[in-house]
DNA sequence: CTAATAAGTTTTATTAATCAAACAAACTAT
DNA sequence: ATAGTTTGTTTGATTAATAAAACTTATTAG
């Protein structure tokens, strides 16, 4: 049976996880608020269990059974999240820190039941994907916000390495998923963008920002073209 | 803060009070799973915290705050059980075992917003009272099945000191809470009671028995008396 | 290329929850 | 009342999750 800690752990692996799958012990140790020394003894027993591949001093990266757990408890908040929102009437606002509790709950009927009456959602209303029942998680092909071009517009739906700094540089700036960006203009020299959005004009994001925000581009003449 | 642990020694210790509030560690120990060693060890730590009184070799027995902390707990789960029954359409057999679970989340919201949602219920559908928000439970006036005549009837509403043993007891005769019985005999020797109730005719019930099951009496002629 | 710094690991220790085994008190039945 | 049984306690050990401190490896800035 896996436990509550070891949950949290798989989740924090997963949204930490950037492209590479590759995962610092320092980065896991602070999404957590657990010291590094206590990462370390974790992902040792993790690796035992078949969860990471762990070697002494290199990045952690989640197995395919690693990844399929961990999808399971990031479906299981997430059903969680909707089921609050439209089911009971929550504000977004409020659902994050009662979902983090429930989500640990053991009961699959529970889950299969909410994702039943919610019609058995791929997304949330956000555009962040739902794990489905084996926990895997179709990976749409997003966007990158750093791919875009002049004129764009971009609708922000995911984003890669999710820990809390980055979130908090985000939320000062209000970006949130579901927004609708445009692309005001790029910097050859070093590839930020100046980006309109909800009330903020000429809001300059670096590149290395722009790389992690995945979505929908929507180039300028998209809906000109004609398909095939 | 009060642990998943915790939350189930207190349950359980609220469900096995008697009249005289008294629990065994025995008792405690195995409606737990849990060896006695364990319990005393885990009560002295209670006694500490202010949440049982304890002597050596004597019945435990809830302080007051422990009784609100326990009734917290219990109100967490009777309203999880409506929920899941009322709002999301399980059957009744189902959802213990997932209010089980869901009974540890620690998100008071959560469970106000299901209080709200029910029509913040006092009782279940069975008779059984829900604690209020600071955990106290309005101890009805039960009658006692032992307190009936021939010719009663009676409406099977809680039971006391629901340890395992006895709800098995109770199981085997299909005596479940909400259902009516009436009385057709009583042995004036030994008070055992013979009892008709769906489908069952003419079930021998002990005196033992009869003063742990709670409920209301209607007297043959209840319906005949004046008020005042 | 080093020296300094950052990241990761090891070792030792703590706390919570548990059990097994040995022991002690309380109850019961003749 | 006393021997036998049941109930409760103590002690010693185990496992999971954690931290502090000392140590090692990797990265980076001159």
């Amino acid at each position: 049976m896996i436990s509550f800690v070891e949950e949290n752990y798989l989740k924090a692996l997963f949204q930490l996880s950037g492209e590479d799958g590759e995962v610092n012990v320092k980065d896991l140790s602070e999404e957590l608020g657990i010291k590094m020394s206590t990462v370390t003894s974790m992902m040792k027993k993790f690796a035992e269990k078949g969860l990471v591949h762990y070697e002494s001093y290199r990045p952690l990266r989640l197995t395919g059974k690693g990844k399929k757990e961990a999808g399971l408890v990031l479906r299981k908040h997430r059903l969680t999240e909707m089921f609050l929102v439209e089911r009971m009437g929550f504000g977004w606002e409020e659902v994050h820190e009662i979902a983090e509790q429930v989500e640990h709950v053991h009961a699959p009927a529970f889950f299969e039941k909410m994702s039943e009456l919610l019609g058995h959602p791929k997304m949330d209303p956000h555009g962040s994907p739902i794990p489905d029942k084996e926990g895997n998680l179709e990976w749409k092909e997003y966007d990158k916000l750093s791919d875009c071009q002049p004129g764009d517009r971009f609708v922000l739906q995911a984003i890669m390495k999710s820990e809390d700094e980055f979130l908090a540089h985000l939320n000062k700036r209000d970006l949130r998923l579901g927004l609708e960006l445009h692309v005001e203009s790029v910097a050859p020299f070093d590839g930020s963008m100046q980006v309109n959005y909800e009330g903020r004009t000429g809001e300059v994001l670096s590149h290395t920002v722009c790389e992690r925000l995945l979505g929908k581009r929507m180039g300028e003449v998209e809906e000109l073209r004609v398909e095939g």
